[in-house]
DNA sequence: GTCTATAAAATGATAGAC
DNA sequence: GTCTATCATTTTATAGAC
């Protein structure tokens, strides 16, 4: 959040005096680049469509946005604070940490099965920002904040640094074979399979937890 | 290999008598677009630039292919195949299974780190191939073959039925493994954190492939 | 089998009326 | 702030000479 980089195409609104109504149609404008996104993939995602997608025209949506990049870049941007919002309420959190990360996991698999498309444009939009010069920053913000989010799922109180220190290792590493679920399990379509990916990578996090604190422990 | 739904775009040369000069033409059009491809990304990957990087005019490549899409398809056929050929060879293969599971994990972090356009490129076809309606065969094809790759590496020999299952298995929780750290160690750009993550799967995977050893032994 | 030339459509972006 | 109209390229793809 403090010192990075900002892209040089930065959108108009950010420079002008942002409107009620302006900042409204910025954001049918970024939802409907988000929707027609998903639908249709990168490769067929056109100005021309994103702007019939959220109901404007054309002039419109460069009215707003100086360029495409600068728009997909928003559209990033918009998923990230939304995932801050979206995640942070309905996960039933369990008692001990070991089973709030299994509880994590379960939800996310429950959720990655019913929003194929969702999730791969997700990914599609990472990989543009680590393609496009000079807004990787904003990918490695996307990752922060899931593990900053799961982070704090598995240690709800994080004024003990050890505690923040294990619980992000953990979040990344769940984050990993999450992200490689998704790839694998839309390719490969094999839902026993999967299951059963699920059920070891439930275990291998919770034997990860487990063994972070024992070191921790042994270390005092 | 077999029993797959072909595409409907079918090259040419799968039709015509396919010439000496034909297959190496066509050859360095596919190696042209895989160039093309790490250098841009997908959102720069015109047939006029793949033509270009290939040393070829554009309406060569159509004589090839007849359209952009039957060609990114065969880019990606291709990489399968390179696949099953590159890695097979140079791969250090010490004698316990737990091992081989390690010393493939590390092998391919070291590559992961040094190709980075590549992976980022295929991870983008693979996306390519879920969005376009036929192809998802495809990117199965392509998970199976390192299904099949990483598999035979942890049991040389499959003969036996249980050995092959559980191989496949370990494979699939590595390729989820690799999978998810290509994708966060660009984003992150965090090597002490990754390095942590490589070793954190190399224990799961070694208490993954222990566990469904020892639940083999019990069922007998 | 490869080329030159060109068609036909699509795309990102802007000018200027309202 | 949103629109109509249009520009300037770019893009995929084809026709036809060699």
């Amino acid at each position: 959040m403090m010192g990075e980089t900002k892209p040089k195409t930065r959108t108009k609104t950010a420079l002008t005096g942002a409107t009620r109504k302006g900042v409204e149609t910025r954001n049918r404008i970024i939802k409907g680049a988000r929707e027609a996104l998903e639908q249709g993939g990168m490769e067929a995602l056109t100005t021309r469509r994103i702007a019939a997608s959220a109901g404007v025209k054309l002039a419109t949506l460069h009215y707003y946005f100086d360029s495409k990049e600068s728009l997909l870049l928003a559209v990033l941007e918009d998923l990230i604070a939304d995932m801050e919002v979206t995640y942070r309420q309905d996960v039933a959190l369990p008692e001990a940490p070991e089973d709030r990360v299994e509880a994590l996991i379960r939800a996310s698999w429950r959720y990655i099965q019913r929003t194929r498309n969702k999730q791969i444009s997700q990914t599609e939009l990472t990989l543009y920002a680590l393609r496009t010069k000079g807004s990787e920053w904003l990918a490695a913000r996307q990752y922060n904040a899931y593990i900053d989010f799961y982070g704090h799922l598995v240690f709800v109180d994080d004024r003990d640094e050890d505690l923040r220190r294990i619980g992000r290792a953990v979040a990344r590493q769940m984050l990993i074979g999450i992200d490689g679920i998704i790839l694998q399990s839309y390719a490969l379509q094999d839902l026993s399979a999967s299951n059963d990916d699920i059920e070891a990578l439930i275990t291998a996090m919770r034997g990860y937890l487990r063994r972070l604190l024992v070191e921790r422990d042994k270390a005092r």
